[in-house]
DNA sequence: ATAGGGTTAG
């Protein structure tokens, strides 16, 4: 059971605090390290300029190739290095720190996905005895992560990391906030963590890397505690928008909407208000909370509004189920003179996947290519594929795939196994989950969703087989894990295939329930059960799904006409959906159910997904 | 000169 309580003290900080700290300035991250239009590759660089100063090198003439440097905006990793081997060869240090901070000016190298041409460079550098200062640490540790996130690259990064202890530079904030940063990227909270404590300077920044740290890594809770932590500890760091957008990212991740709220009053009176990003990370929170209203309501008190906020709005009402409305706002942002991108795109395609709207969903595919120019990329295709997938277009999405003109990627693949899943399809499962294991043989999830399938078919053998390949490579099921918040305060379970001690209340209630139900129509679906058990020892099973475990808690502990509100950390399985729409009717509740993909708002016996799981 | 953030599909 997890509780946390940000609220008390976001309120007590405030009101023992009665002015409030002057206001920084807002600070919009520039976003130029993110923006590869911002990069210099379409201007065309004199390459004769790079050969002069290159053919200037091997001469030895080092003073008027410096003179040539300055004026080219596009030096080459060559014209570096022999710039830098000149500059060793005549003994030259002062020289070569002009080619060093000519580099560091450059710093769009590292990350206009030159990120190792960058390390290339260091390490030529380090040979050559050039020494690198806390500049040059915060550019080549940005370069591990700019390329794609190999291991190799991670062991250069920890290389860097011994580098910088060695010479000291563990005093400087910057270099060292960067590295938390490299190691968040590539998923090593541990490490980013242990540099994070070690620090001995923190600001608004480090604190900030290490929160979103925890948000980006699926550490909600972890990342929420911090936020708490930076709060109580210092006295004189206080959140910003940055640090803001973050610990929203995590509330909306655990669902947390009480903490939510309290995260907004925070915002509205230190005047975080006017700052977009903050908005939307405000929008997309209020509707993975459940509060589809307070989040539109957010957009529209906004006065000026970016492509962002609009794809929040659009994946907002997406995951409701809303597909019609998802389509509309689609549109009024087009209206409005804003051009989608390739992310409203997707946004949209997937409302359109929810709310089984095929016809549209084909629709927008082919304006985006016709009137909007863009080239569909590889979420795309995911997107349509599981459009047409889930309404049992298989034939369709097969197809789709086949006419691909970009290598299909996991996701591609994944969306129709996916659709296999929903309508049984053991041929096209086959090999669709052969390519997957190809491609990403270490998810779990795509194993499990095979599994299903053949579980489905009534094929034990097959069944076993591929949870032999599971754990023979180190895999596990992920357990299935819910959470509702009573009170301020989050509770969370975990599926359990035995009695025990802190549920036997729960578990006596459901089982009566259950057998009520029964008489009423109610079959449990036992056909997502991986074992080959007999019926009795199968309904055993799935009533123990972490989720009515939740509905169970929440009939008890919330007043009549209280909405239960429940999050969940895989896909709704067919028996829990289907003995939620019968609670709803018989105990005359409203539940809302958030998945891994979606909400299920069961009201008087139906579910707004219309069972499109 | 250097560090942290927003929207996304199974």
């Amino acid at each position: 059971m997890a509780c946390f309580n940000v609220i008390s003290h976001l309120n007590s900080h405030s009101s023992h605090r009665l002015l409030p700290p002057k206001p920084k300035p807002a600070r919009l991250i520039c976003s130029l390290a993110l923006n590869p239009s911002s990069t210099t590759t379409t201007t065309i660089s004199d390459s004769n300029n790079n050969n002069r100063i290159q053919s200037l090198c091997k001469q030895g003439n080092l003073n008027q190739a410096l003179q040539l440097l300055s004026a080219e905006p596009n030096p080459t990793q060559l014209t570096y290095e022999l710039l830098l081997l000149s500059c060793t060869r005549q003994h030259s240090l002062s020289d070569a720190y002009t080619v060093h901070s000519h580099l560091a000016n450059n710093g769009s190298l590292t990350l206009a996905g030159h990120g190792e041409e960058v390390l290339d460079l260091y390490r030529r550098m380090n040979r050559t005895g050039i020494s690198s200062d806390r500049f040059t640490y915060t550019y080549v540790l940005k370069a591990c992560v700019a390329s794609n996130c190999s291991s190799t690259l991670l062991n250069r990064g920890k290389e860097i990391h011994a580098h910088i202890l060695r010479h000291g530079y563990d005093s400087s904030v910057y270099v060292m906030t960067t590295l938390v940063d490299m190691y968040a990227r590539f998923g090593c909270v541990t490490y980013a963590s242990v540099v994070f404590e070690a620090m001995a300077v923190k600001n608004v920044v480090s604190w900030s890397a290490m929160i979103a740290c925890y948000a980006r890594n699926e550490m909600p809770f972890e990342a929420v505690e911090l936020f708490r932590e930076m709060m109580i500890q210092t006295c004189d760091t206080y959140p910003n928008s940055v640090t803001m957008v973050s610990v929203l990212q995590a509330c909306a991740a655990l669902a947390a909407l009480e903490q939510g709220k309290l995260l907004h009053a925070y915002i509205l009176r230190k005047g975080l208000d006017s700052i977009l990003p903050v908005i939307s990370a405000l929008v997309v929170m209020y509707a993975k909370c459940g509060k589809l209203e307070l989040g539109q309501r957010v957009f529209d008190q906004m006065d000026k509004r970016d492509v962002v906020s609009w794809n929040s709005l659009i994946s907002s009402y997406g995951v409701h189920g809303y597909g019609e409305k998802a389509i509309q706002i689609f549109e009024e942002m087009i209206n409005q003179g804003v051009s989608p991108s390739p992310i409203s795109l997707i946004s949209v395609l997937g409302a359109c996947s929810h709310a089984g709207l095929v016809e549209e969903g084909k629709r927008l595919f082919k304006s985006m290519q016709r009137d909007h120019k863009m080239r569909p990329g590889v979420e795309h295709y995911a997107c349509m594929v599981d459009l047409l997938g889930r309404a049992n277009k298989l034939d369709e999405a097969a197809k789709i795939i086949e006419d691909m003109r970009i290598e299909p990627g996991p996701r591609v693949w994944g969306s129709l196994l996916g659709s296999c899943r929903i309508h049984c399809n053991v041929e096209l499962a086959e090999r669709a989950s052969k390519r997957l294991f190809d491609l990403e043989p270490l998810n779990a999830g795509n194993y499990v969703l095979l599994a299903d399938i053949y579980a489905a078919a009534n094929m034990w053998d097959e069944v076993k087989r591929v949870k032999k390949l599971l754990e023979a490579r180190g895999l596990q099921k992920i357990p299935g894990r819910s959470w509702i918040e009573v009170k301020r305060k989050m509770h969370s379970f975990v599926s359990v295939d035995e009695f025990n001690q802190p549920f036997e209340e729960l578990q006596a209630l459901l089982i009566e329930l259950c057998s009520e139900m029964k008489e009423k129509g109610y079959m449990p679906q036992t056909k997502v059960v991986l074992y080959d058990l007999d019926e009795k020892e199968k309904e055993r099973i799935v009533l123990g799904h972490s989720e009515k475990l939740a509905v169970a808690f929440g009939l008890i502990n919330t007043s009549k006409g209280e909405t239960i509100r429940i999050t969940k950390n895989l896909r709704l399985c067919e028996d829990c959906h289907s003995f939620t729409k019968f609670i709803s009717k018989f105990a005359n509740k409203e539940i809302l159910v958030r998945d891994v993909n979606r909400f299920h708002h069961f009201l008087d016996g139906v579910c707004s997904c219309g069972d499109y799981l």
